[in-house]
RNA sequence: GCCGGCAUAGCUCAAUUGGCAGAGCAUCUGAUUUGUAAUCAGAAGGUUAUCGGUUCAAGUCCGAUUGCCGGCUCCA
């Protein structure tokens, strides 16, 4: 559920966020009008407009858009004030109770959601309408002078939302919209709508064959690399290395799936098992489970009260392999008799020659058992694990998106193991790095989102050790504030075992991506018994910081994708040159095909396009596959011993002999520039 | 997973009230011998996502399934 702002927060807002947020009620009034019973939620202005959440029988349609906005535009030349009246809570009580809050006038109904919300008003607050005309609206406020201040609005969209974002909540209309000052900022954009559009990294993936999803063989949200794409990967794997070499890491190789026990004992099952692929079962007896099954759909059918209650633990018993017994004991306890011969039976499973594998959703419990593999002593610290691990991880399928959400994922993953006293240089060292790729990629902006653990989260969301959390987050908010790192602080959002900074770019056309996350643990390697030997000849448990600045090449590439608009720099272009010919005279094309294996040979990804088309139309087909460099070749470039170089989306820029224009090739490869 | 929308050739899209599935690009064949964003001609390409129903007749109407898209919840 979305945190309720307070007042002085929402006195915060930027005149375009009060802007929206008036255009929010001046939509709940225009569809007020439309459809009287309409029941309003919430309307909160948001990153690109604005919401309103309305429960209505009708269900509003992309057809409706064009009447809402007339009304709108009613409302807009009206130019009514935005008046706020503060009422007592009794009186506000009794206007939901007769309907008339977000509405033109009383109605049979009471606004219920709007009752719902003065009742969650802090006693200390005030409670305040909004009234426009006949429309009145419960809100905290604050707003524009007038409907007439709402210089350009659209209805863009309609999606449904749970009522607080709980789903067990009953489902809304929500109508999104999105306004500004003047018509001049709204068309801009729409423009870098448009533009965003264009580069969307599914359009251009598949227009420049860089992977593909095989939804009916492979599986939803599985991609398949296609030669193109493969060699993005490998060039940021590449970098990757190098950059981790340089930077005193190791590399590591691990499985892709381990035992059940592994993720008992990291603690992620109960945090994570959601987020995991269902695991495979290779139990050599696996009678157990069956009868236990078998027994529980006999209880099942024998008393129908309980057959709800009875298929839920027979789904935990044979999917989640979670056999609580507490749990058992308040379902069943007026059930002892049945029960308990089904209670045997899964005792009888949980202890049984039970071999349950799961595919893995992250590589830190792997790498934690290769520190386990040997003793360490704190002269080997810090220790860092490096792998581009793949791992899998069973999103919900409404949340899978091209690149962007997938289920098996490579990460650039590495795993710090060091002592408290290495912690600040090595958590620094890793934010170093992020900014050092950021320089490479061309990322202006850049963001670290630092969040933190909530105390009432302690025990259920997060390992119940206060003292810890307490430590390592003041420990990283030092390093942070120290190496004046852009960062924000959420609360109550780290991952279950520390604090964790996400980091958040923006692509060049200013959409924002969570590329790479740097998290702290500090109750993991516990659990999995690491320790080294200190200079006091004791055994410590070290610190592990988990990392990926480069996030997973999923999510990764189809960022660059977007940033680059799909015109890679030379380093990371699939096809990096290609020869052209003029005509396929037999001198020109064995010029052409000498320089083509002069480049392959120094590892350029070049291709040579020898054939009798016309040299228009080799350009044109080589523009649109995005190569990078064209190299031009004719006779008068035969007799001079030159190349016509030609760079993608730039243009001609003329004859260079042939020895400088592979050098410069080389060196902008080289560097990683261009 | 939930709500809503969508699904025609490799890609982008046509197909009148239900009445013979069609075009451009890409592909293949042949011709064209060319100086910086598309040379010409021919061929081939389909159980209209899948399954079922209504009908004399279904790409078109109805139902289910799968996938994708926009959101919600979640997240690298």
């Amino acid at each position: 559920m979305e945190e309720r702002k307070n007042l002085d927060e929402r006195q915060k807002m930027t005149d375009l966020e009060r802007l929206r947020h008036s255009a929010a009620h001046v939509l709940a009034a225009a569809i007020a009008q439309l459809w009287p019973d309409a029941q309003f939620a919430a309307g909160p202005p948001v990153e690109d407009g604005f919401y309103y959440d309305v429960d209505l029988k009708h269900r509003i349609s992309p057809e409706d858009f064009p009447a809402i906005e007339a009304e709108m535009k009613k409302l807009i030349k009206a130019n009514q004030v935005f008046e706020k009246v503060i009422v007592t809570r009794d009186q506000a009580l009794a206007d939901a109770k007769a309907g008339r809050l977000a509405a033109l006038g009383n109605r049979e109904v009471p606004s219920k959601f709007k009752l719902d919300i003065i009742e969650g008003i802090p006693a200390d607050e005030p409670v305040s309408y909004f009234k426009t005309g006949e429309f009145i609206d419960l809100c905290a406020g604050p707003h524009v002078m007038r409907t007439g201040n709402v210089g350009a609005f659209k209805v863009t969209s309609v999606a449904s939302a749970y009522y607080k974002g709980d789903e067990k909540n009953s489902q809304l209309q929500r109508i999104y919209g999105t306004a500004f000052k003047n018509k001049t900022q709204m068309d801009e954009y729409f423009t870098m709508l448009e533009e965003a559009k264009k580069r969307d990294h599914r359009k251009i993936g598949a227009e420049m064959g860089l992977y593909v999803m095989d939804t009916e063989y492979v599986g939803p949200g599985l991609p398949l690399w296609l030669p193109k794409g493969t060699v993005i990967v490998e060039e940021l794997e590449k970098l990757a290395k190098e950059t981790e070499f340089a930077a005193g890491y190791v590399r590591v190789k691990t499985p892709h799936l381990a035992k059940e026990k592994m993720y008992k004992t990291s603690g992620h099952l109960p945090y994570y098992a959601e987020s995991m692929f269902p695991p495979m079962d290779l139990s050599e007896d696996r009678g157990s489970s069956q009868e236990a099954i078998q027994h529980i759909d006999d209880v099942a059918k024998s008393d129908l009260d309980f057959t709800k209650r009875l298929l839920a633990i027979r789904k935990i018993v044979e999917i989640e392999g979670k056999t609580d017994a507490t749990a058992l004991k308040e379902l069943f306890h007026s059930f002892d008799e049945k029960v308990s011969v089904g209670k045997k039976l899964i005792e009888d499973e949980r202890h049984g020659n039970t071999e349950r594998y799961y595919l893995k959703a992250m590589n830190c419990p792997h790498h934690h058992r290769i520190f386990a593999a040997e003793p360490h002593s704190y002269r080997d610290l810090p220790l860092r694990l490096a792998e581009y691990g793949t791992c899998y991880r069973y999103e919900q399928s409404g949340e899978l998106f091209g690149l962007m959400r997938v289920r098996s994922l490579n990460m650039n993953d590495a795993h710090i193991y060091c002592t408290p006293e290495q912690f600040a240089s090595e958590f620094n060292a890793v934010n170093e790095m992020y900014l050092k790729y950021f320089k490479i990629f061309g990322l202006e902006k850049y963001q670290m989102r630092f969040s933190t653990s909530a105390p009432e989260g302690l025990g259920k969301k997060y390992v119940d050790e206060p003292a810890l959390w307490k430590q390592t987050e003041d420990m990283v908010r030092q390093v942070l504030i120290d190496s004046k790192i852009n960062f924000v602080e959420v609360a109550n959002e780290a991952a279950f075992y520390g604090p964790k900074i996400d980091v958040q770019v923006w692509s060049a056309i200013g959409r924002e991506f969570t590329i790479a996350t740097n998290q702290v643990d500090f109750a993991v390697p516990k659990r999995f018994g690491l320790t080294y030997r200190d200079k006091d000849n004791t055994e410590k448990t070290p610190l592990c910081i988990h990392r990926a600045p480069l996030g997973t090449h999923e999510r990764f590439i189809g960022f660059l994708i977007e940033h680059y608009a799909g015109n890679f720099p030379l380093w990371l272009a699939p096809e990096q040159v290609r020869v052209l010919t003029i005509g396929d005279e037999a001198a020109v094309v064995d010029y052409a095909n000498g320089i083509t294996n002069e480049l392959r040979a120094q590892q350029v990804r070049v291709v040579a396009d020898c054939g009798t088309n016309n040299i228009k139309g080799k350009i044109q087909s080589a523009e649109v596959a995005k190569v990078h460099t064209m190299l031009v070749i004719g006779g008068r470039d035969l007799e001079a011993g030159n190349v016509s170089v030609r760079l993608h989306g730039k243009g001609n820029i003329g004859a260079k002999p042939k020895a400088e224009a592979i050098a410069n090739i080389l060196q902008a490869i080289a560097s990683r520039q261009g």
